[in-house]
DNA sequence: AACTCGTGGTG
DNA sequence: TCACCAAGAGT
């Protein structure tokens, strides 16, 4: 039987030597929930470079979960444009909502995991980083170091009831939040997806996967499918001193967000929402999670009346309040903004 | 269970 | 260039 005491014990001491400095982390028992949460929802599928600035804004603006319920929808999805997986903007506000009724966070992972946008991942994280306690935290970090240290081929995500039962034989009861942390951060800087750093890893030792010589080839996982090629066209319209958009309905992709009128993007036609001598002026290719999709680009001066938006004032309009997509597009008639 | 949902960095 | 992928959740 393995050792499980001594690996998380090796890896503390690790992690103690080697941790990141991070706006969000701060040492075990003096966590805030709420940056915790926050920088937690952040990071899902989004990586630390990415997430370090907005944070920081988010933060500047609201520092506690009060001030965040508080603030009006169209305020909290254009600070978050940009960093895409907008349903996680949505269920922001509304947890953060549904915790300053409840005057304040639930202190376990249950409780955690009812509220909106926490789930199996976060719950966990913020049990024990804020909290301390002993629950399991996996993400794909911990996959990765999980599947290598015990050398388990079944590929994801088949292999995943497995990874989790060994993730949580190796969890200790004592510093749980940074032992969750170390495993992540080992698996960010050293058990890396290509090329693992093995030479300078604190576990080599306990390393299975490297014993066998498979350490780069785990985990295994099943093929994905092909991206489909989808296109569309976007309509950037002006009027006077005024710019035409629209907010995204709620569900979909990119929901909730300020955008220029367009056409689904699966080849249907759509008039354009006013009247005008449309130019067109490129193509925007963007590609999304499961699609890829080229955009064309197209503007007028309105001479009419919209049938669909509504004209936002130029100075009232700000391309960084526009998703990425959509950025992308405006980049095109004022390459200046870009 | 499989699909939807963004974006930017990397080799 | 392009496929991969990053501190996943909701349906």
């Amino acid at each position: 039987m393995r050792d499980f005491g001594v690996i998380s014990a090796q890896l503390l001491d690790w992690y103690d030597r080697h941790a990141r400095s991070l706006p969000w982390r701060v040492p075990q028992g003096q966590a805030d929930p709420y940056r915790v949460w926050l920088s937690e929802v952040m990071l899902q599928q989004t990586t630390v470079a990415a997430v370090k600035a907005y944070f920081e804004r988010f933060t500047t603006l609201w520092p506690t979960v009060h001030d965040l319920a508080a603030a009006p929808d169209a305020q909290v999805m254009a600070e978050w444009a940009g960093l895409g997986y907008y349903a996680r903007a949505r269920n922001l506000l509304a947890c953060a909502r549904a915790v300053a009724a409840m005057g304040g966070f639930p202190d376990t992972r249950d409780g955690l995991a009812a509220l909106p946008g926490i789930g199996p991942y976060t719950s966990a994280a913020i049990a024990a980083i804020a909290f301390g306690r002993a629950e399991t935290v996996v993400d794909g970090n911990v996959e990765r170091v999980v599947s290598r240290l015990f050398a388990v081929e079944t590929p994801l995500p088949a292999s995943k009831p497995e990874l989790v039962r060994l993730a949580t034989l190796l969890t200790p009861d004592r510093r749980p939040g940074d032992f969750a942390q170390a495993m992540m951060d080992l698996g960010a800087t050293i058990c890396t997806p290509r090329s693992p750093a093995c030479g300078i890893c604190p576990i080599i030792d306990e390393c299975a996967a490297r014993m066998q010589g498979i350490a780069a080839d785990l985990p295994r996982k099943l093929p994905k499918k092909a991206k489909p090629q989808r296109v569309g066209t976007v309509w950037i319209g002006f009027g006077q001193d005024s710019i035409l958009v629209e907010t995204r309905p709620e569900k979909g992709l990119l929901g909730g967000t300020l955008a220029f009128p367009s056409t689904g993007w699966d080849g249907s036609d759509l008039p354009p929402p006013a009247a005008g001598d449309w130019q067109e002026l490129g193509l925007v290719r963007h590609i999304f999670t499961h699609f890829a999709l080229d955009l064309t680009v197209k503007t007028a001066q309105l001479t009419a009346n919209p049938e669909r938006g509504t004209l936002l004032p130029l100075r009232e309009f700000s391309p960084s309040a526009l998703p990425g997509l959509m950025r992308k597009a405006f980049a095109l008639v004022r390459p200046e903004t870009a």
